[in-house]
DNA sequence: CGCCGATTGATACAATGTATCATGTTACGA
DNA sequence: TCGTAACATGATACATTGTATCAATCGGCG
């Protein structure tokens, strides 16, 4: 549990901070004491969390804490690329590769919850081959895959 | 203007119908009017409808109708496989290959909101071998892809 | 300091989805 | 045909998720 926390808040301060910063910096915005804390809720859990769910851990440290704030900071951390968006499940997770906006897939676990990146060019290419054979220039966009994770097999396959 | 709702409509009697019947007699339920007014409406469109748009076409013909109503019939025609609930934007369609249940993809036209149903086989089996690789046992999913439409990129060239 | 754009706070509201329980409807067997 | 049990609906209230608005505040800069 505790190496998980690290892991990711480890991840967090590789790419993000820049990548923010940078940000910031072409578009004359400000990367905030309350964007910052989102970013930490975030980046402390491995699985996505919902808006309001973000909100309630941060009311502790910061009673002015609102719903439009957080969606506010979550759309200023996502237009960074460094927040995805889980419509499945309508909620949000730290991306885990920062360092350029990007497609790819997140596998999610529908036990756990554990949510794992990919960047997989097969499936890319074969996205953007089925978008070429139907007319439809696609967006690039996250794919979101729901399945049950390995540990979560054997667990279940145990009873 | 006729025409695509022509087609819509003599699609879904081929295999839609048939397959609502024979899962109510596998399951002991029941296609009735409600079930089959929402299944109506969703044939009548080539994009996809929120369940308050349903509601609100259902209203006229039935002043009665509810938000919670038209929930369960799209959770009964969703789990009959023969509708689609498109998360990106909260919107339900109808299948366009109601034969038997399946994964494939849908692309979505942002400009024009016109959907197109696949089923790509490059594009399942690179998934599937993504779930392989990470140790996911993927659910058979629909994957949505966003873009723009041959038609709306012509139009939009042309000024 | 005093300006200006970016950000936040506060509030209210819109949109989407669900729980509950009483009532109605249908298939099926006595 | 009638009773009845399972299935489905109506009505209502509520929960969750997301936005709009506008005044107040912050932070850098001349
Ligand atoms: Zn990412
Ligand atoms: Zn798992
Ligand atoms: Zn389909
Ligand atoms: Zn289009």
């Amino acid at each position: 549990m505790r190496r998980a926390v690290k892991a990711r808040a480890g991840h967090t301060s590789e790419g993000t901070l820049e990548r923010l910063e940078a940000l910031c910096r072409e578009r004359g915005q400000r990367l905030t004491r309350q964007r910052r804390a989102v970013l930490r809720k975030l980046a402390a859990e491995r699985r996505a969390l919902s808006a309001y769910e973000l909100l309630a851990r941060l009311r502790p440290e910061d009673g002015r804490s609102t719903p439009a704030g957080v969606y506010r900071a979550l759309e200023f951390l996502m237009e960074a690329g460094v927040v995805h968006r889980l419509e499945s499940t309508r909620s949000f997770i730290l991306c885990e590769h920062p360092d350029a906006p990007h497609g790819g897939q997140l596998l999610i676990c529908r036990v756990c919850g554990q949510v794992v990146e990919a960047e997989d060019e097969p499936v890319a290419a074969a996205t953007g081959r089925l978008g070429e054979r139907l007319g439809f220039s696609l967006d690039p966009r996250v794919l979101e895959l729901t399945g049950v994770c390995a540990r979560c097999r054997a667990r279940s396959a145990a009873h």
